[in-house]
DNA sequence: TTATTCTCTATCAAATAAGTTGAGAATATG
DNA sequence: CATATTCTCAACTTATTTGATAGAGAATAA
């Protein structure tokens, strides 16, 4: 699962991305528009901040701003970012690789096989849609027994 | 990512597939070969007998065994059982459905429209492919800089 | 009847995640 | 320059989850 954390900064970069090219945001009013809480917010953009992926200016009218193109950011670039790795299990991260612990030989492991193939397909998903794209919204989940996953 | 003791459910019901019709295996001898904390194992080898993938019987000669072909049991399956989802986020699971914490309306939620489609494809992948199945084992990763995701 | 092997609930410690505090630094404006 | 505004950052707190253990109990075979 995505961590909380994780799931405010797709928002918060989403929001950005709506109003890339119109000046800065201000973090009071992303938080409100995204329902994430300020003081939590701050954390979150000032590590996209240092990661490159948003600019930021202090003072009256500053605030926040796509620093590269809504076309150049994919949400697996964000995943990664924000939680390192877009893998189920450590071991068969590409850019976060370790060792899982307790685990058999690596070369021995099925288990880490098959997620090299999750990985890969995930990645192939998640790093061709950018955050410029219109997504398609699907309708809400009411309840029990439905019909998505 | 998956959960520890995910990850050691999958190697014990490795482990139990491979001796399919060999009668039953001891606790403490999948937990030597697995690697896996005897005491652990106990917990996470219950759970699998209370969902009824594994049958056992104590005493002597006791031990556990699969209920369920290998053939019948998928590697989405044991990650559904161990960790509620195959989804990303909770609003984007099927069985396990539940509505985000602080989340936008979820008929508003791009995040949730794009976890929907990994979800999706991921149950395809995991789905397919079963305990039976012989996986192709991957070259093990060593140190830095590697070609895997 | 005894040794063996699984069953189950409770508990514990460590790690992680979520969120807050508060002092500080840059910026625009008057 | 003074002030209000807005981001920055490290430290800290609290809650939750995870990983693991303890220990009493119940079934089974010999």
């Amino acid at each position: 699962m995505l961590s909380q954390k994780t799931r405010y900064a797709i928002r918060a970069m989403q929001d950005l991305a709506d109003r890339y090219g119109q000046g800065p945001a201000q973090l009071a009013d992303i938080a409100e528009r995204q329902n994430i809480p300020p003081k939590f917010l701050t954390v979150i953009l000032s590590e996209l901040t240092r990661f490159g992926l948003v600019d930021s200016q202090r003072g009256r009218d500053g605030g926040y701003w796509l620093a590269i193109a809504p076309v150049d950011i994919s949400y697996g670039d964000l995943i990664r970012i924000m939680r390192g790795s877009l893998a189920l299990v450590p071991c068969a991260s590409r850019f976060a690789h370790e060792k899982c612990k307790n685990c058999v030989a690596e070369s021995d492991c099925r288990t880490r096989a098959l997620m090299l193939e999750v990985r890969d397909r995930t990645a192939e998903l998640l790093d061709a849609i950018k955050l410029s794209d219109p997504i398609e919204l699907a309708p809400a989940d009411l309840g029990e027994g439905e019909t998505t996953e």
